[in-house]
DNA sequence: ATAACATGTGTTAGTGGCTAACATTCAGGA
DNA sequence: TCCTGAATGTTAGCCACTAACACATGTTAT
């Protein structure tokens, strides 16, 4: 049998695939705090140092996600005429039309938890602040500036708490209602605010 | 020596007072994560349980702020001619003019830990979670609705982030610019976006 | 004043997240 | 087939944090 030249790569990757899933189903099961990396890495066979390996802290199994650099994109490639939040704005619909087909149950899952969880919410805010860092040099690079100015700034932490209130609200409703229009509305009130 | 019948408080309050100077002191000088909660409880000259009797989290010495309520007051009082974001804007500048001259520089020196540090900046994003949900709800209340619309959370979130934004320039600036003019700056920005 | 009580603190013995050092196994190339 | 290196296991330990119980010191009532 000779396997493909990556049989280690695959084993590696199903590893991380099983204690991922073991994790968010202890933690869907018993809580997330109830739930001990002991437990998970027992769950799904391995030793706890096998879980570090695979994610730096318990935390990071639940709310690492990749899309940061697909927005950061999308943001860039926005035409120049459109001012910022618009170009946010419709980044994100793109992004999140390409994603929800497939992601939607597991986002809804992980946006849950994290909703319910106050050492995942510190967290993800966190990682909120690297996704205002990367908004606002998206936009300062479509502008053609060097750094960033106060205003972009102001703009893109703006439209980003527009983002998360739409996502959270979404959350809370159960994931039946449609994101992409409450996205579309959170920045239709961003935009008419000052009325 | 009859003493004042609180002296037991004044006592509490000393160890809080100086288990919380001795922290941000070693904090200053060594870095947060260098310094363990049983280096502040020697330094104050206490048990580590006293600490945390005192303080439920080694991040909390530096991340509690108790501006919350006055904000939220301040909001509440503006008058229903306002529009949310203009309401939440001079809230917080008459909040900070009474709050500066006094903690400028405590709240400089907190504020540049909590930036420096992904721990404290983790948990300070959290707390911004619930500022969030108490500016929507100082809004709904002002408006008198019975919960808070979607309308008003995109608003408060997006105040809050303009807000963030101008004390995280400020800090970063060293606290030379006029932190009050740096609000200001970010409220307009968010009236002008649109536009 | 003295007894009774309440409260802030110390001691001790843990749990759990997380890391370092070293041993082991096993896939893939020579 | 042997050899290298990557993935994992084992062990020991640090540190944030908690529970249980003991102690001592203000406070209050008698």
């Amino acid at each position: 049998m000779t396997a493909a030249p990556n049989r280690r790569e695959a084993k590696k990757a199903a590893t991380r695939r099983s204690v991922q899933e073991h994790a968010l189903r202890l933690f869907l099961a018993h809580g997330y705090d109830a739930t001990t990396v002991e437990q998970i890495a027992t769950a799904a066979g391995v030793s706890h140092m096998t879980f570090f390996r695979h994610f730096p802290t318990k935390e990071s199994v639940v709310d690492t996600d990749d899309y940061d650099p697909m927005l950061a994109e999308l943001i860039r490639t926005r035409p120049a005429t459109e001012d910022p939040v618009t170009a946010i704005h419709h980044a994100a619909t793109t992004g999140l039309a390409a994603i929800l087909p497939a992601d939607r149950e597991a986002l809804l899952i992980r946006s849950r938890l994290i909703l319910e969880t106050p050492a995942l919410r510190a967290r993800q805010a966190d990682n909120e602040h690297a996704t205002r860092v990367l908004l606002a040099d998206a936009l300062t690079a479509r502008a053609g500036l060097a750094a960033p100015s106060f205003t972009l700034e102001v703009l893109a932490a703006a439209s980003l708490a527009a983002l998360t209130t739409a996502v959270t609200t979404w959350t809370r409703r159960g994931g039946d209602a449609d994101l992409v229009a409450l996205v579309n509305e959170a920045f239709r009130v961003l935009h008419e605010a000052p009325r």
